[in-house]
DNA sequence: CGCAATTAGATTGCAAACAATTTAATTGCT
DNA sequence: AGCAATTAAATTGTTTGCAATCTAATTGCG
């Protein structure tokens, strides 16, 4: 709401253009970087992703995590997520389980196997940060701004 | 290189979580902002940032765009956009044809419905950012950032 | 109670991404 | 010239994203 300075159209135009494109090509180039570690897991990056928030559901309330939970977490929806799911429950890591108090969600929990996973992961991320060359301070900053927008651009106005 | 602080393990892991899911979910967020304005040209968001190369390489040296000039601006194969461009030619918006002096070589070539469509992108644009309420200066500190993180990521060490 | 809304997942269909392979054209080297 | 290596696209197959639709369970309300 604060359009201080008078950018030309022109000017709007080109940096917005910049701006799309960057934050597309930057996040598939941190996937592409994820790939070499993700594949000595046997996960896609979406998967890993799933798998981070399910290893973290421990600290949360007793309840399970379901399908809409995990949607909610991640800004996914059961089209993407119920194949997803289907997928890791094949490779054994975690299991789907309909709710016996409310026939409709459908419980996630890791398996032993799941859990295990989970160890690999800090050695592994360090390597790849290192591998790098990412400056952490620039990270944390890159994450303030980021997170900046993507309130914006979730909660909002419309 | 320049790791300052001695962020324990669990730290670095945290942080880095949240930035790869920050990055992959702003990058989908402005992609659904994009929608609206989208489906009123027609065009899918990638499709639209394969028509905004096409648009601004007018002003390059005489050569044609080819399919390979493209990925390397885009950062895309010919396994996405060889599809994607033969959409784009059934909507009637470029041309393809391949290159007299290297027949392993793609031209492409906007066709008149795909220069006229540019008219239309200033003034939907304009009304994007408007209606969510960006704030340009923020967009220009997150270009810069996230610009710096891709860098890393594509031209470095590894 | 009974039935219309709502809700959670699943399903279907389309369009990316991307790895791996294939095809065809061009280069480069001897 | 001749042939191996390289190169540009295309093709194939798998996995996302996401809209739209469908199914089944649950809620809410008269």
């Amino acid at each position: 709401m604060s359009q201080s300075k008078p950018l030309t159209e022109e000017d709007a135009l080109q940096l917005d253009n910049q701006l799309c494109f960057k934050l597309y090509a930057a996040s598939r180039a941190v996937i592409r970087g994820y790939k070499p570690m993700l594949d000595q897991l046997g996960l896609t990056y979406p998967q890993y992703l799933v798998m981070l928030v399910l290893w973290e559901w421990q600290l949360k309330p007793p309840e399970l995590p379901t399908v809409k939970a995990l949607g909610e977490r991640l800004l996914l929806d059961s089209g993407t997520l119920t194949p997803l799911l289907k997928r890791l429950e094949t490779q054994g890591l975690l299991r789907r389980r309909r709710a016996a108090s409310d026939e409709r969600e459908v419980h996630l929990a890791l398996t032993e196997s799941g859990w295990v996973m989970r160890e690999q992961v800090p050695a592994l991320k360090h390597a790849l940060l290192c591998q790098h060359g990412v400056d952490l301070n620039e990270l944390v900053a890159l994450r303030k701004q980021i997170g900046g927008l993507l309130n914006q651009l979730t909660l909002p106005s419309h």
